[in-house]
Formats: C-alpha cells, sequence, structure tokens
DNA sequence: AAGAGGGGCAACCGCTCTCAC
DNA sequence: AGTGAGAGCGGTTGCCCCTCT
C-alpha cells in the first residue's frame, strides 16, 4: 500500500488533498460496510460522501470490491483454485477480472497477487524441457495445406494423470495465444532462416502446481476452410512466466534467446497475406501489429515460417 | 538480538471504456 | 459527434511482517 499521499502533486491543488489515502481503518470499514448493507450499490462518490467518508468513490469501490463485500472468500488459495487459476491465466492472458469470474469469492486483484507471489514463481521454479514425441508428430504435407486455416496445439498428458479432462482442458481453438518462435522452433524450424526441420526439437512441459505435468508435445493442424484468419494458438504455462519474468512483456530482444530457451509469449500472432501480425485481430483489411513491431527487424522474412503456407 | 532482505498484499495510478447529455 | 463523469481494469508501488544471517 501506498503512504497517505505526502507529496500530493498536481492533486494538492484541487479538493481531493481533503480526502484520506492509504490504508483504511477499521471506522472507515464499517461506515463503508453499513452503508452499502444498508444502500447498496450506487454511485460511488456518492456512497463516498453519504457514508461519511473522506474518501473518494473509486478509493471506496476498491475497498469494498477487494475487501468488504460479504461474499468475499478470505483465505489461501486452494490447490483447485490455483490449478483453475493457472489454466485460465493460460488462456486468457492477464485478464484478472475475466479470470476471477470463474472464482467466486476471489477478487481480480486478489488474484494478480497470488499469481504475481506464488504460481509465477512456482511454475518459473518447476520449468523443464522434454523432447518431442516422433509418435504425436505432423507432416510437412499436412503444415504446407493451403486449405489449414488454423493450428491447435495441445499438450499430453503422461500416462500416470487424467487424460482426456485435462487435455480437453488445454485445448484451446482459435484463440489467443502463441510464441511463434517456439512453434517455429518446436517444429523444427530455425527461425534465423535454416530450413525447416522436423522432430529434433525440444518442448516445454506443463507443470501444474500439483505436480502434474504435461509432456510429448502433441501440434496437430486442423482445417478450417470458412475462415479468413489464420490463427495460431498453444498454451505454455510456465514457458509464458519464464520468459515475462527473465525479459518482460513485449521485449524485442527475444528473438537471439529462442534457440536455446524455453519460450513462450502472451499474446497471439496471425498469417494473413504473407503478413505476420501480433497481438491483434484484424479488422477487415486493418492490419494492426500489436504488441510486437515486425519492421524492427524481429521477422523479415516471414518464409522462415515455411510450415505456415496459408 | 538486531539488521537485512524478500515476500505478500492492500491500495494507488493511469488508462480505457461506457454512457448520459 | 463531442465531451465529461463514473466505472472498471491491469500494472505498479511501498508498507508490514516474516525469515535469514
Amino acid at each position: 500500500m501506498r503512504k497517505p499521499d505526502p507529496v500530493s502533486k498536481d492533486k494538492a491543488k484541487n479538493n481531493n488533498d481533503k480526502l484520506r489515502r492509504g490504508l483504511w481503518s477499521p471506522e472507515e470499514d464499517e461506515k463503508l460496510k453499513n452503508y452499502m448493507l444498508r444502500n447498496g450499490q450506487g454511485c460511488w462518490s456518492d456512497i463516498a460522501k453519504n457514508a461519511g467518508l473522506q474518501r473518494c468513490g473509486k478509493s471506496c469501490r476498491l475497498r469494498w470490491i477487494n475487501y468488504l463485500r460479504p461474499d468475499l472468500k478470505r483465505g489461501a488459495f486452494s490447490l483447485q483454485e490455483e490449478q483453475l487459476i493457472v489454466h485460465l491465466r493460460s488462456i486468457l492472458g492477464n485478464k484478472w477480472s475475466q479470470i476471477a469470474a470463474h472464482l467466486p469469492g476471489r477478487t481480480d486483484n486478489e488474484i494478480k497477487n497470488f499469481w504475481n507471489s506464488t504460481i509465477k514463481k512456482r511454475l518459473r521454479a518447476t520449468t523443464t524441457t522434454s523432447q518431442f514425441s516422433p509418435n504425436n508428430s505432423y507432416n510437412s504435407t499436412e503444415l504446407s495445406n493451403p486449405t489449414m486455416r488454423s493450428v491447435h496445439v495441445k499438450m499430453c498428458m503422461d500416462s500416470s494423470s487424467s487424460p482426456s479432462s485435462f487435455m480437453d482442458s488445454l485445448s484451446i481453438n482459435s484463440s489467443q495465444f502463441i510464441n511463434p518462435f517456439l512453434l517455429a522452433n518446436n517444429m523444427g524450424c530455425d527461425i534465423n532462416g535454416d530450413q525447416p526441420q522436423f522432430f529434433n526439437t525440444s518442448f516445454s512441459q506443463s507443470v501444474l502446481s500439483n505436480g502434474a505435468y504435461g509432456k510429448n508435445g502433441d501440434v496437430f493442424v486442423e482445417g478450417n476452410e470458412g475462415g479468413f484468419e489464420s490463427d495460431l494458438c498453444s498454451n505454455s504455462f510456465e514457458g509464458r512466466s519464464c520468459i515475462e519474468e527473465e525479459y518482460g512483456s513485449n521485449n524485442m530482444d527475444k528473438k537471439d534467446n529462442v534457440n536455446n530457451k524455453d519460450l513462450n509469449y502472451v499474446g497471439s500472432f496471425q498469417v494473413k497475406d504473407n503478413l505476420l501480425g501480433f497481438g491483434n485481430h484484424w479488422q477487415g483489411e486493418n492490419l494492426k501489429v500489436g504488441e510486437w513491431e515486425l519492421e524492427a527487424g524481429l521477422i523479415e522474412d516471414v518464409s522462415v515460417f515455411a510450415f505456415l503456407d496459408f
């Protein structure tokens, strides 16, 4: 939390300097809670005034949502909640409010803090690599088939874990996340320009908090003739946390490390008309290069993605 | 015992979105 | 269509407290 605004900068100039900041006292909590229970939610700035609080509405809202709401579940996260967070985050990214919507009684702030402080570290600590299994392979014919519009990446559980539900839960359709470099690398493509060479690359294991893990990356290609856009999807829990930890999100300098590090990336990439874009869907003909600036030299020649012949 | 360091987490910041006018 | 206020969201900060040395 912060100090009760010592410097105040611009805000000293306006009326906000009369407002309290910092930690909430038990009395303030009591006032807000009583008011909310009596009157219900409304305009937060009015609530702040009417409840007799020297706080801005925003602060009241935050305090209510994150701490005072009666339906909040306090205490440590259960194993199930933890697994769910890991899973949802792999699908949704840092959409904490959306993740929180799947965990009754938990707030986005709580989940965000939990992720940043606990899960991220745990996943990083358990990051390992394994080899692609030749049995879980794809062939270059499939990959170069122009009718192939989407690529799904599945992680297979090993024999000791519950296969179907877990695999189902990990399968992501035409959605958000991919690290093209990891995928390219896993598909045997040297993104620095070498010809594709399949089946001799590493793939990251997905290690869950309970010790279950997926391995033997199973990449398959599925036709999707109706779509114009082509999305690549994957998930790799700890890979993403690793890259964020080591390089920070959206860091262009990841390129040089691709071939010897287990990377994944939060975002998406799409191929259209021989252009490669990240992070955003195209709307109509407008190419939106999202978080990665392609012309910065990251991928100057998309032919390195030769297996993506859309 | 005491100081340092790090983790956890409550709260703030700044931005975007939505909606009423 | 433009604008302003309120709400919501993700990222960040910094204090408290625990552990380690």
